[in-house]
DNA sequence: GGCAGGGATTGAATCGTTTCACCGTGCGCA
DNA sequence: TGCGCACGGTGAAACGATTCAATCCCTGCC
């Protein structure tokens, strides 16, 4: 009677488009269908003997329990979807591999995805993942304002899946949050050139609505004003996408105008690359001439053609944070996990900053 | 008759732990549940008002078709994976990015795997991809040989899930292959040193195992063989892990020693890097004293302490083109997608690389 | 020897979608 | 008027695993 149940590719080695399934082992180990499921998810209430017999069937056959057919009665996909603006900037490439990271150590997978900054890749990359239907979301918002009110993202916090926002806050939205100060951030890179006796100071940043710039700005500019100084010793420049080109571009231009401040502090390491080697390549001066602050410190940081000063974060601390959060969110079932995770910058001070010439 | 099929959360806006379903999708529109994923997959033949009915009941209730239910019945996940030994070293970064752009060109998710050069993590990995469906995989193997023996990875060929190697071959395998010449970029590098005037070199490599690093020797070493040089003029150094760190403690040791070549090629630009560092630290001069060459051109070489000479690789590039062949075998099924692609190397000089001083 | 109890196993229902055989309806044509 | 056909739409089966109530079997106890 249980002759019936034989695969659609036959008893041996079953094989074709798709691989054995729970039936297979069911039959090739002469017992029900059910009794495979616990053997893979309760061994411990199964009989020694049976369970023998399953897992031998198991080897045999290469059986993989298909995920899909898990998913769909209930249970968990072992799946959550990490999306960052951009995985080739150090910083978020190593956000991704610490989500990584402690996924896997729990047998999860992540899915990656670049937002590239634009508020519709991410709301499609967003709907996709609950297509899928992820476990959790780590996400480093493109925007201060725009996910809140993202349908897809509404949708999913009602689906409670679970979310952690990474290096970043988002008014109003309920959720987990793996942050580092920025604001703090900011006010240690314009404190550090403050003390060296800097006065006049740009900041080359991203877009406003990135929530890092905003809050490192607001950190510089909360500095300077302690320090007694007026909002005119600060100027700004906005670029459009933070990479080491826009840093080039904002080198020469700086460069074609003649140099009015003793101080450039960058709102990412790639800027301050771009903007170092645009100064060397006119042959001024670092810090001689001018200094530099980056911000992340990424591994070139070190290793630039001059060392670079720049704000630490620990960034894959960050993403195993997150992911944590996540994991704890979608398996600890109602655990409340800690809801918020502040980690603190850090100052590095290397080669590019110096005491402003005297005559400046 | 129709009443029977309300949602388990009731006929309004229907939510809870999972979203909308087709069922819910059907009750609202009043047609039935055929029909609503007639509307999705193959609008065409569906009647102009009875569509717009459905789409405006997905819309209404946010409906996104779940993709496991989906995959089960026979569909694709429109889901890849990539799996690479780490992402953070900024080669693979670029890898993934890229075949994450084409895939998403084709709305396709990638899940991203960290192997860090472990077969076993490979192969886990491997078997968690199987698990989830996915359509295909982009993969840089661990190992020259060892993938070919997994067991998982015969039952993925066996499946006929798309399969690109990504940056390597594999001997005997019936697979996709977007390599670049590896053996040329070895040669590249040790031609650009001789005609400088270099006859004695060290080699900086990752394990023997690593494909890209054997090839490149074989490259180097054929070059040194047509200059008539013997095998002497190659010292071989061997590190486990390709990292910047490891390239320090190359440097240092290095220094202890004594340098006693001319020239130094390095298996990728982070050893480079980590190499140069501990040179400079040490009051040795590149190029003067030494002479230092990378390999990948990641978009740091020319922002290095020296400006990096190093051999670039069509990155990105490499990892779109490998997306795009997955997504040709598991798209248009049976059309046959061109087997292998082999970019070519370039050399990029910089100022890492010199004559060698006279005395030597 | 019979029965209660408990551990092991079974079988059926279920998840949400796709697919396909089938059914009405209305229209053109003979 | 009646036949056949095309078009739109329906409903049920199927995908593969999980879950849980039901059943079976064995052991120990009275």
């Amino acid at each position: 009677m249980r002759a019936i149940l034989g695969s659609r590719t036959g008893s041996g080695v079953a094989m074709g488009r798709q691989g054995a399934s729970s039936r297979d082992v069911a039959a090739l180990a002469g017992v029900s269908i059910g009794t495979v499921s616990n053997v893979i998810n309760r061994p411990d209430i199964v009989a020694p003997r049976t369970r023998s017999k399953v897992e031998a069937a198991i080897q045999e056959l290469g059986f993989v329990p298909n995920a899909s057919a898990r998913r769909l009665r209930g249970a968990s996909t072992r799946t959550i979807g990490v999306v960052v603006p951009d995985v080739s900037n150090p910083f978020f490439t190593d956000l991704a591999r610490g989500a990584e990271d402690k996924a896997n150590e729990a047998d999860f997978l992540v899915i990656v995805c670049n937002s590239d900054e634009s508020v519709i890749k991410e709301e499609h990359y967003l709907s996709m993942l609950e297509a899928q239907q992820v476990d959790g979301i780590c996400i480093t918002p493109a925007s201060r304002t725009s996910l809140q009110k993202s349908p897809t993202f509404k949708r999913l916090m009602e689906r409670k899946v679970g979310l952690a926002v990474m290096d970043g806050r988002l008014r109003g939205v309920d959720a987990c949050f793996a942050t580092v100060d920025d604001v703090q951030g900011g006010a240690m890179a314009a404190e550090h050139l403050l003390e060296l006796g800097h006065r006049s100071f740009l900041w080359i940043t991203g877009p406003d609505s990135i929530p890092q710039c905003y809050d490192r700005e607001m950190g510089i500019r909360s500095a300077l004003e302690n320090a007694g100084l007026g909002r005119e010793a600060l100027t700004r420049v906005e670029v459009q996408a933070m990479s080491a080109d826009a840093g080039v571009a904002i080198g020469e231009a700086l460069v074609q105008d003649g140099l009015r401040h003793t101080a450039v502090i960058c709102a990412n390491d790639l800027l301050a690359f771009g903007c170092l080697r645009a100064f060397l390549e006119h042959g001024i001066r670092v810090p001689d001439d001018i200094s530099i602050v980056g911000y992340d410190d990424i591994d070139f940081a070190r290793v630039a053609a001059v060392p670079l000063t720049s704000i630490r974060q620990p960034r894959r601390e960050l993403g195993r944070t997150a992911a944590q959060m996540v994991l704890a969110q979608c398996t600890d079932s109602e655990s409340v996990p800690p809801r918020e995770v502040i980690f603190q910058p850090q100052l590095v001070v290397r080669e590019s900053t110096a005491a402003p010439k005297a005559g400046t």
